[in-house]
DNA sequence: CGTGCTGTTGAGGACGATCAATGACGGTGG
DNA sequence: CCACCGTCATTGATCGTCCTCAACAGCACG
């Protein structure tokens, strides 16, 4: 399958790799070298998975966690019908499985697929264990992860549930690039096929087809470019009437940070 | 607000009240006399909660976990347009908040309302930070429901962004059904208004009403009585296409067993 | 005996699905 | 270099599900 780099992650750490992985832990409270350190020594770097391919399968039985580390995957599941269902979509820094981790069982349950060329990393659970047993708020962090996801999922039933065709499609485009720019991409351009965009949506993909006419014709998405690419967020943003603050976690973790320690 | 009963509940833990909490921790993974009392001990028991208050407010400063002891509830949202948006039901020994728990500030979260007249219990923070501090597992089982959370949202979102109104509406009810059953009740009813599941389905209140019509016809739901009672569970789970896993955690808790003594 | 909430019914219309075909692009192999 | 293929994007036409508006009936409550 993919090749184990036997690198020193120590020294890469703060190379660039694991970069924006370092920068989600702090964003989810995680802060402290040793404290990072001791996650990100143990980061195993794992060569990168083709675009359509699954980073996490339905079926394996997992060892390890598993770190995006450059690219867009998605959760999903498909569905009898033979369709897809995306859930949600996973930047680098984002944990992918933290289900598996947690569950420890397969039960129908989600995978996660490239939906561009993808790197990851991966953490075996057993240094996973040792670490949240060092650093007891490492376990909140991560289960603040899973409550963001939680978050970004009611969202997109809202989205799904409420908001019509044109509003729904804005509103997914506005969160690419909310969460692209978390990560320090500015370009307005979001690699993602209308085919993704609809199976997250839950439109089909003659109707998102038509959604993009109109907003080309509305001036928000290039015209020109086959990609997609947003040339203007505000109009976009207002479409959507789009909040962003399902996509962010607060900076305070009063409680756990006293019997942390 | 709702008076504090000044019982000792270390008494009346088994007696009745906290059974259904108890064996939802079970559920979850946390077992053994000592966690459990050292959970159940420091939950009082507060009066009940009318239908159609909320048990939980969206701004409150919270100090303290809730538990649901008797009754129905939802987490849900309002919504710009005025609408409401039920993510989730929850029954006899279900969390309502470790979303705030986690999150510890106050983002447009979702709030929690009795659908019936509701009995809740509370956990002080300091005292499950305590349990916590002992009892290293309970994060790891706190951690879970929130991951099955997730996982009800994830179908949740199948539901509404996939399935026809006939099967929406009969997959809700084969859910409410398998979860009443989970704590002991075997009786068809649903103790919900077709206000209540328009909200959870993303459907109009008409035509959910329409949805029953049909249901009735097909001799699913009852049709003399003026509450939504089911009558024949097998047809529903075939219309529905029910398929309860996503419900349940599997038993085993492997890893942090080890580390947890 | 009103007042409110929930449930029920009818009519008309909109939004989005489906089916089917075609176009554009990139990659592959001859 | 070109022919071929697969994936993704685009377009048109038709149809169905579900929404909205509006009115009314039943029941519970004070």
């Amino acid at each position: 399958m993919d090749g184990l780099l036997p690198a020193n992650m120590a020294a890469l750490a703060d190379a660039g790799v694991l970069r924006l992985f370092r920068r989600k832990l702090n964003s989810l409270g995680f802060q402290g070298e040793s404290e990072l350190r001791c996650l990100l020594d143990k980061t195993r770097l794992r060569r990168s998975v083709p675009r359509g391919k699954d980073i996490v399968g339905a079926g394996d039985t997992p060892r390890h966690l598993t770190v995006l580390l450059a690219g867009v995957a998605c959760l999903y599941e498909t569905l009898e019908s033979g369709g897809r269902q995306i859930y949600d979509f996973y930047y680098p820094g984002d944990f992918c499985d933290l289900h598996r981790y947690v569950k420890l069982e397969a039960v129908a349950e989600p995978a996660v697929r490239a939906l561009t060329d993808c790197s990851i990393g991966t953490i075996d659970y057993r240094d996973l264990d040792r670490a949240i047993e060092r650093h007891r708020k490492l376990a909140l962090v991560l289960w603040r992860a899973t409550m963001l996801e939680s978050s970004t999922l009611r969202e997109r039933l809202i989205n799904v549930s409420q908001r019509p065709a044109l509003e729904r499609v804005s509103h997914l485009l506005c969160e690419q690039l909310h969460r692209r720019r978390a990560i320090g991409i500015e370009s307005g351009v979001v690699p993602l096929t209308q085919i993704d965009l609809a199976d997250a949506a839950g439109l089909s993909v003659v109707h998102i087809n038509r959604v993009f006419q109109d907003l080309r014709k509305l001036g928000v998405i290039s015209a020109t470019s086959r990609t997609i690419e947003v040339v203007n967020r505000e109009r976009l943003a207002e479409i959507a009437n789009f909040d962003s603050r399902y996509l962010t976690m607060p900076a305070a973790l009063s409680n756990w940070d006293i019997s942390a320690e």
